[in-house]
DNA sequence: ACGCTTCGTCGAAGCGTTTCGACAAAGTTA
DNA sequence: TAACTTTGTCGAAACGCTTCGACGAAGCGT
């Protein structure tokens, strides 16, 4: 393996020139550039990461934090990752899996504190989140996917879930959809106060409001089953639903398939969208699933490009960036029945 | 940001002895571990990876090669990559995501060269990967996930695809199919010489023989559309088939559904069976798959465990483990119709 | 009481870079 | 032409750790 000072060497020059005609710091004149250039690759040098990681004070790595646990991850966190890890390199940055939690603060604090790492993207981000302290008491810089309760300091970038719940029921009210039905997360994520449960729930009322127009909101699992259930149950509460909006890729099947055996068709009798969706899921259903596609690549990339930029420039201001989920009209959505019910359902009062 | 000579400065001992405590290299009284220990815990001591890396020589850092190619990853892909870092991190290593596909060498080179890496995780091999032999020729420890053409001095972990296609032919002709077909993956990959593809192909065949029955294999796009596709074709070419193996989670989702539109029940008419697939997809579908379920994470963490150990004893020779997947029965595989084609099939020539 | 090994510790020499101050040589200004 | 600035290069000091050789102090057999 050869070194710098081998470099330096057959090039004839000191190994700070070596270092200056690699790193770009000093003016260099073309003629010893060259010369150095050419030893290096005569000797096929690579320079070697740690020694400049240590006088440097910077690896050249960002952490992604996410918690591993359980199901693993859905094709929207999948898709994340690769984005984040596409831009990184772009970038000429490597990007290490950090499976840490929200609650695993130690974890973090050995790694924040080992200086492996330049900085963090934090993944699955709880609306009070202690990782968020933690990086920030550490002077790590950090950027979260997702956001905390209170955005002051931070940087973050998130999906525009307000935005998307807004043109999804847009999209259902301009087929003439007058009764939706919405099936968010567990109740157990609504209650712990995760992010998006909450968002779109309250941007849904308010959707119901500014439309003018009725609904019911049903919190499901995370599954094919918890979607049947929960399409059961609206149905249950308010029979005369014509829109489905769902949460969930998974339930969303689960969903389809229940309406299916319920003889219901999708979309003649029924229109379902599903929110935050990847083009794979959606592919995957019967018919292909009129859904809000999610920006997962995207959404990757543009976190780890604001992480760089704030590495290079050193900046901490506040920042937020919400990119919202583009409407994909596929095979579930379509025109509202006429409403022949109108009457029936006054006469039953 | 406490040093190795800060702690050692207040432990009073020198900065070898702190270094000792640490990594247990040498014997080291309990009374001055003790004082050791309280200084680093006082002062937060985080050994530097940086200066920790570029004195021993080694990073604990693996690396992950994977071709982050087109639609991203799918759920077993996934469940490998947490599967893997999860096991190293048990092991006090870290995971590098490595977007590396089988056509950049050049990439590959630098990072083996740059010292950043104590080994790598190979996925998504070719039978015949040119990584395999630059990583060879560079010496750098590595495991593959799969397997190329010739084994030798190579460390491979992989699925058993044959015992798989075994079992679940196995499963098919004892619930008394006898023609089925196989739905492998895409002509394209077929052609490149697809490990996964090549091996599912020549098993099929074998155990069609050994069980004396008939059956077709069609190739067909990794999607819910070349799943339908693939078997209206197959059912052309062999009308008298009850049973469907699939190679593909994707394609086995529109098969279901091309199915149930033509009319036919599933297990009444026909049963399906998928090969390699995510416990999450296989409960994606109505009714719920019967699968052989990938032991994607475990296999990820088989990989791993298997290049750490390497790692601690500069282990270089042959090793194979092959995991096989376990047959799921779900909803979607049951006893065959009775044959009352017998005699109309013969009749027929 | 003698030479032995073993134990516990220290000092110093790296590991392969970056970066800072210094300094000739060349270019610029007045 | 004197007094500066800029350009291009060098040497040496970090960066924070590991590891090697050395060595006094115990512990052991004889």
């Amino acid at each position: 393996m050869a070194t710098m000072t081998d470099v330096a060497r057959r090039a004839g020059v000191s190994v700070s020139t070596v270092s200056y005609v690699l790193t770009g710091t000093r003016p260099i004149s073309e003629a010893t550039r060259d010369r150095v250039l050419a030893a290096m690759a005569e000797l096929d040098y690579q320079p070697n990461a740690m020694a400049r990681g240590l006088a440097s004070r910077k690896s050249n790595i960002v952490g992604l934090l996410l918690p591993l646990t359980g199901r693993g991850l859905g094709a929207t966190e999948t898709a994340f990752v690769t984005g984040a890890t596409e831009a990184a390199r772009e970038a000429g940055y490597h990007l290490m899996l950090c499976p840490v939690g929200a609650a695993d603060s130690d974890e973090l604090q050995s790694l924040a504190t080992q200086r492996l790492l330049d900085g963090f993207l934090v993944m699955e981000v709880q609306l009070t989140d202690r990782r968020v302290e933690l990086l920030r008491k550490l002077e790590s810089p950090f950027v979260l996917i997702g956001r905390t309760e209170d955005g002051a300091g931070l940087a973050c970038v998130d999906i525009d879930f307000e935005q998307t719940v807004d043109d999804a029921v847009a999209h259902l009210v301009d087929l003439g959809h007058e009764t939706i039905a919405y099936i968010n997360h567990s109740p157990a994520s609504l209650a712990s106060g995760y992010g998006p449960a909450k968002r779109t729930e309250a941007a849904f009322q308010a959707a119901l409001e500014r439309h003018g127009i009725t609904g019911v909101m049903v919190p499901t699992e995370d599954t094919a089953a918890g979607g049947r259930a929960a399409i059961q149950r609206a149905r249950e509460e308010c029979p005369a639903l014509t829109g489905v909006l769902v949460m969930n890729e998974n339930a969303a099947l689960g969903i389809l398939a229940e309406l299916r055996e319920a003889g219901l068709d999708v979309p003649g009798d029924v229109s379902v969208v599903s929110m935050v969706t990847s083009e794979v899921v959606a592919d995957l259903a019967s018919p292909a699933l009129t859904a809000m596609t999610s920006p997962g690549a995207v959404l990757g990339a543009a976190a780890t490009r604001v992480l760089l930029k704030r590495l290079a420039e050193d900046d901490g201001s506040t920042y937020e960036e919400l990119l919202p989920c583009a409407l994909e009209v596929r095979g579930t959505s379509g025109r509202a029945k006429k409403r022949k019910t109108a009457r029936s359902a006054r006469a039953k009062r």
